[in-house]
DNA sequence: ACAAAAACCGATAGGCAATCGGTTTTTAGA
DNA sequence: TCTAAAAACCGATTGCCTATCGGTTTTTGT
């Protein structure tokens, strides 16, 4: 799946805001690119149809609101562009870790256990 | 970077044979596939002009082969894909793992970390 | 019922991979 | 050295996708 640079922006923005229709969205970030209020429609509609936004009517207009969160999204964007090149289809997102460290040096591998240390304790906590 | 199904094949291909020029990947891929030399030909250049392979004349013609291994392939369509949503330019890398580390569940995140465990013990013997 | 608002449809442009045909350049031999 | 074949190079076409809107239809509140 393809993102194109006002999709991205787009989807940056229902992270920061919740919930919002096609008026709203285009006046934050529409007008300031000159930006059609249709063009910001048929956006919202392709995130749609890419299931990384959800809408409901609400009232006359739909409101939007992201579907996926920040890390999900990354997560599929990796599991996508490596699955071709990876032999577990089952956990292309696992597999693509263990290749992509080899990449990594020391500093930066300590780096990421700590992550996981991290993300570990995070859910000790929310348990 | 943008990479289409027979970019991706090709790419595979070099991984395995070390060197070949458009006519012999032409027998082994295209052949099976149908394409003609001149498609395979003008992947090749695309895959040269994108620096994942590198040619040099070996006689009359060019003489292909992997400028990335596919572990650098794979880290570098991460950090292309995910560049736009992390923060720090720098280590988008490391960024995406992090982020991506909320996906996974407890026995992930534990394959995880032994596999951080085998990249170092690798860096122990190469050294 | 009607005017305004929003959704929907269809079209165009631009970018990139895939695909080749045809032309030019190079090269190995006669 | 001249030449035929091999390879590289060039340019065109197709197909897919995002971006971008204009215009039409549908919905809705009054």
């Amino acid at each position: 799946m393809q993102l194109g640079e006002l999709e991205k922006l787009v989807l940056q923005h229902f992270w920061n805001v919740k919930e919002a229709d096609a008026k709203q969205v285009h006046k934050v970030l529409g007008l300031a690119r000159g930006n059609s209020l249709n063009t910001i429609q048929s956006t919202l509609d392709r995130l749609f149809k890419k299931e990384l936004l959800k809408r409901t009517k609400q009232g006359h207009a739909y409101c939007y609101s992201a579907r996926v969160d920040r890390e999900g999204l990354i997560a599929q964007l990796i599991s996508n562009v490596t699955s071709d090149f990876v032999e577990d289809g089952e956990n292309s997102l696992i597999a693509a870790f263990s290749s992509a460290s080899a990449q990594l040096n020391d500093a930066q591998l300590d780096t990421l256990e700590k992550m996981i240390e991290k993300q570990r304790q995070l859910r000790k906590e929310q348990a």
